[in-house]
DNA sequence: GATGAATGAGGATTCATTCAT
DNA sequence: AATGAATGAATCCTCATTCAT
């Protein structure tokens, strides 16, 4: 409780005033995922467990029961959570962008980033993508949605959409790797970026100019 | 799954002639170690169980430790043979292909048809790969060396030669990903390769006439 | 085995009201303290299953895990408990008797009488005794006590404080020996302090008075 | 084989010529015999391996069985050996000496001695003592015939004969084990004689003459 | 006889889960 | 709701013993 703490835990670590109303319940709920996850991303999804998770979180054991029913339900909300962070971040990528191709950059771009910033929650996604299939789902559909406007506006031409979308997911997860493997440079999310972009059909000199753009800023 | 299963294998395991010569040791050596990784493709590197392990080897579990100090040292030893086996996988591939665009794509090709035609030996390299760092040195190497060559012969234009192998691995891996989960069609290896082909620099035309190219025969 | 037993004490596990303020737990762990020793007596230290002492204890196998790390840590902390008890039973032993030859001739009796109405004990004190040096320290402390202050008022007159510590201790274990092997007589106590204090330089009629008087009543 | 071996067998390790006519057979059964004292020594009698005791005789685990019905046997013999062994020690100490007094001293000054010189014997003696009655038969024998003697001279005047065996055997167990323990200083072994010769009724003056005369060479 | 691979029962340890407080 | 002691099934690992060569 002292020691660690996810920064939403942290920032929410002011007087403890009354939570009552649902709060801290949604609170220690909270604070478990979060500590699952940093948990999964120290020892894989497989080798967590639970009495580690509560010790992270600060709570006694017996608390995990009150909101989880089993160790399964804990994996799926905890991958459930972390797909609803993926989406949102790529979400917020790149609003009011209106190129795909620009788009793709983006979020391959903050993608890698992120690993670098943030490793724990790099680490905790490559965990359970490799774990569980649930989250091939989330991941992939803002990926495949801007496939599809590419090609619907004539900036991609890819013959087929599965094949895009592995090119680019497969791509950033390997990228991510490099990064947490401490095999990555400087420009490592733009070199891979413009990689990808070359790969859907966007010409070499366009490509890495995008990819290269200055990032928009998080809204 | 594919070549032996728990039952079936102790069945078939006439009175072996030559005991000697450390010959029944390398044999059960060996029979652990496919066991170990098609177990590992069922349930994942963290959650085999030894005696799941050995009920498939079809021997006792108490001579797993008669080959493995322990559980990981195990893991150590698969995640070689794994990694050995990728290798000859690779170079078998193409010997005797001497463009090395051509190099990358039957490389591509192959890997994402065998996890077609030997599902285990896909989920297994797939898991392994998600929770061993070791395996990274010895798959990255082949791919380098295409990537270099591709480069001085002009083939290839990349600025980083680390994101080139993250483009053509990840998205290999991706294409597996994609063969396991069912979601894949006929073309799918091709269509990978075109994509990654073209993300060297390729020209699309040619990238696509290589893709799709009659593979060589294996020696 | 004088105390409680395995189902016995199972049974008289009446509800615990104060749960709380660590007071289940300091039982708890009494309670495999003792079941331990009652076992050390009967198989050694070394041969002692934790199984057997968890069923001795009347609790669960897993619950041993809840207050020892592993085996090695049991043993540790049971040596100390039993030397504990050694210690308040010397002082105990001998508080309102001032002459130091009285004070060691009532201590060595108490220890060989004690083999004869608790084997149990007797028998985990050799065993522990003869496998883990720790205990030493405890034993010979008050010993070596007596020595000095025998000396020092001129009842005792040795050279060696170290041999006359192993004189002292050496004697009374092997007396408690032969209790255990039913080789003692009734007067066996008696005999080996006499022997003891003429080791230690008292003269053969006053030992052999000393070793005769009736034992001070227990506190 | 070629790093240790008890002194006996690193005599032996000589040409191998025809070890037939049943040499070889006694020789592998000391070679066995000699490295389970040594591991006992090392790891006390319960925990002993019978792995690590044909490692550390220099042959195949299997060859264990050609001599040994089981651990038991083992057990019974390797105590048996020891015993043997004591009993040479103690007769080889004293011969042509006639006063039993002496003969006691030379006795246990040896065995206290012994303990410097050979720790591993030592400590063998003391695990295997704490572990099987059966060694007291054999150890107590010739101490109980001095006794004896020394009554029936006049020498020692005990009224207990198992009291006065307790305080010689105890009091050099003890001896030996300060020994062990690094506590003894250069003069333990006469101390302890002196102070035994006393407790058995041996004046002052003339036990400590005794405890400190030369000791006769060995035959 | 010697060898060492194989065996499997038994003991140590972990951990998800329950439940009285 | 929170707690943490207790539980016992599942798993890891050790080791005495057998046996084909």
């Amino acid at each position: 409780m002292t020691t660690q703490g996810s920064k939403a835990a942290a920032a929410r670590r002011r007087p403890v005033r009354a939570w009552h109303g649902g709060q801290a319940r949604a609170r220690t709920r909270t604070l478990l995922l979060d500590a699952a996850l940093r948990v999964f991303a120290r020892k894989g999804v497989g080798a967590a467990a639970i009495q580690e998770i509560t010790d992270e979180a600060g709570v006694a054991n017996g608390t995990f029961y009150n909101y989880f029913r089993n160790r399964e339900e804990l994996i799926e909300a905890a991958s459930a959570r972390l797909a609803e962070r993926f989406f949102e971040e790529i979400t917020a990528s790149a609003t009011d962008v209106a190129d795909p191709a620009e788009r793709v950059a983006i979020g391959s771009r903050r993608f890698v980033l992120r690993a670098m910033s943030d490793p724990t929650w790099a680490r905790a996604l490559m965990r359970v993508w490799g774990s569980t299939p649930h989250l091939h789902a989330h991941t992939a559909t803002p990926v495949l949605a801007d496939v599809r406007a590419g090609r619907r506006r004539g900036r991609f031409t890819v013959k087929s959409e599965a094949a895009a979308v592995d090119l680019v997911q497969g791509s950033v997860v390997a990228g991510m790797r490099t990064v947490l493997e401490g095999r990555a440079g400087e420009e490592h999310a733009s070199a891979v970026a413009t990689l990808v972009l070359r790969g859907l059909g966007v010409a070499s000199a366009e490509a890495e100019a995008i990819a290269h753009r200055p990032l928009p800023s998080l809204p």
